[in-house]
RNA sequence: GGAGGGGUGGCAGAGCGGACGAAUGCGACGGUCUUGAAAACCGUUGUGCGUGCAAGCGUACCGGGGGUUCGAAUCCCUCCCCCUCCGCCA
């Protein structure tokens, strides 16, 4: 959400972001309601005003005037009666609209309507040249069992349950990142999936993308990130500066309907229902400089990740069109995927600047005594099972058997190759 | 699932129809005193919105929403959260 006052002193700048970011929003209508807000709250705060002053005085009073200055109190408590219902459903009314204006994208990043606008920055490692026929990451689980085949049967499609060694490959990963996360400072944050609709409209995804997200009885929703229950933690608190910087590590199940994806990696471990993820966050100071050092900082986590699991990738800029509406800018990070011949998101760092905080109420008291709002960013850590089919694939050797990366054989009880009990 | 008790300012805790944005204590901040500190004493100390250059003024908020009333922290309805006990259970 941006500030109101901002909205009106900076149309163009709004529009202008509406349009690159492919909003559905008529600002006109925003700004329009705004002032019919305004108008009907002056009406009624001199209506409550005058009949504030007339109950005052009715206390006081003694019996002859009093019946006097109840019925006069009645007409304006009949007037106010008439206007409140107004008033409050224009005011929802501006809310609904005020959660649809896109965050201002920063000066730097690509214009356009979707991927072909991306720019890539820059990439890392080299890709992989077999001497064999490579199998792709499915044709490996197959191989060596390491996947239930029929578990649509169970739990519909885009499900899948790992065997053995991988299953602990998956888990290892959740581990691995969580441990780098806690040498860098953050704080390992086990969370729940659950979320209230108001933590997922705080992070943005909702009213935006609700039809992602399952939707459960007693008003909860499955999350398909742990940003919206991390993003949620301090909602309504204001914090000082020494909570600040909050940086957490959460990992949680996350799920995701996949709504718009119908038909698009629906074979092996790409796109899933439910997946597990570990996420950074940050909350800062409101201060630009401060949210890039973080932003920065974000990147390089997930960069030292992907390198410690040596895989090659690509750093991109996302457009204005696929950064997401609340972001100021989102670069992912793509790891290379040999059997699909391409680069494929594995991680996405998103900053915000005060968008996601003034949904969620994210506050803290400056050096000054002023209340502000925070600065919030996030990235992935580590998101299974996507990632394993670029492990797998980058990683397998000719005999079928899987390399594993000196950095993650510590959590694999040394193991340094996947797959030898079941490999010819 | 059953029975009961609670949600009030940073915290503790009073208030149960008008003088209440809210006693009191603690904490925090500023000052006096002191070589400095502590103690003591004095003062300040919620948030949103509207309006205004500002000081200010107005309005709303005592878990959320709705209602009764001239007037609600206080009464009624409803939802949420927390605690205790019983049952069940990983």
């Amino acid at each position: 959400m941006l500030d109101v006052d901002f909205i009106v002193g900076n149309v163009d700048v709004v529009k202008r972001a509406i349009d690159v970011k492919g909003v559905d929003l008529d600002l006109d209508h925003l700004l329009a309601k705004h002032e019919e807000v305004k108008a009907i709250l002056i009406e009624v705060e001199d209506l409550r005003h005058e009949r504030n002053v007339l109950s005052k005085q009715t206390g006081k009073a003694d019996e002859s005037e009093r019946q006097q200055l109840i019925k006069e109190s009645r007409s304006i408590g009949s007037k106010l009666k008439e206007k409140e219902p107004g008033l409050r459903e224009k005011q929802d009314e501006l809310r609904e609209l005020l959660l649809l204006v896109p965050n201002i994208p920063g000066d730097d990043e690509p214009v356009g309507p979707g991927e072909e606008s991306n720019v890539e920055l820059r990439t890392w490692g080299d890709k992989p040249e077999f001497g064999f026929e490579a199998k792709d990451h499915v044709e490996l689980l197959e191989l060596h069992d390491w996947a239930v085949a029929s578990i649509g049967n169970l739990a519909g499609s885009r499900s899948y349950a790992l065997r053995g060694e991988l299953a602990l490959l998956e888990m290892s990963l959740w581990r691995f990142a969580l441990d780098y996360m806690v040498k860098q400072g953050f704080t390992a944050v086990a969370l729940p999936s659950f979320a209230r609709e108001a933590a997922l409209v705080g992070t943005g995804h909702f009213p935006g993308s609700r039809e992602e997200a399952y939707e459960l009885e007693d008003d909860l929703f499955l999350s398909g990130t742990s940003e919206v229950g991390l993003n949620y933690l301090r909602s309504g608190e204001i914090l000082s500066p020494s909570d600040l910087p909050v940086r957490d590590a959460g990992f949680s199940t996350c799920f995701r309907r996949e709504a718009g994806a119908a038909g698009k990696d629906v074979r092996g471990l790409l796109r899933v229902h439910q997946f597990y993820k570990v996420e950074q966050y940050v909350c800062c100071v409101p201060d630009r400089e401060e949210s890039n050092r973080w932003f920065e900082a974000l990147l390089a986590n997930a960069e030292a990740l992907v390198q410690a699991l040596e895989l090659p990738y690509r750093l991109v800029r996302l457009s204005t069109g696929e950064m997401g509406a609340g972001k100021v800018r989102t670069w992912d990070i793509e790891c290379w995927l040999p059997s699909a011949n391409e680069y494929r998101e594995t991680h996405s760092v998103a900053e915000f600047y005060d968008w996601q905080a003034r949904r969620a109420d994210l506050r803290y008291r400056d050096e000054d005594g002023r209340v502000r709002y925070l600065y919030t960013l996030n990235n992935t850590a580590i998101a299974t099972p996507r990632i394993l089919a670029q492990l797998l694939e980058v990683h397998q050797q000719e005999d079928g058997t899987v390399r594993m990366p000196a950095a993650l054989q510590p959590y694999l009880d040394g193991l340094e190759v996947l797959g030898a009990a079941s490999a010819d």
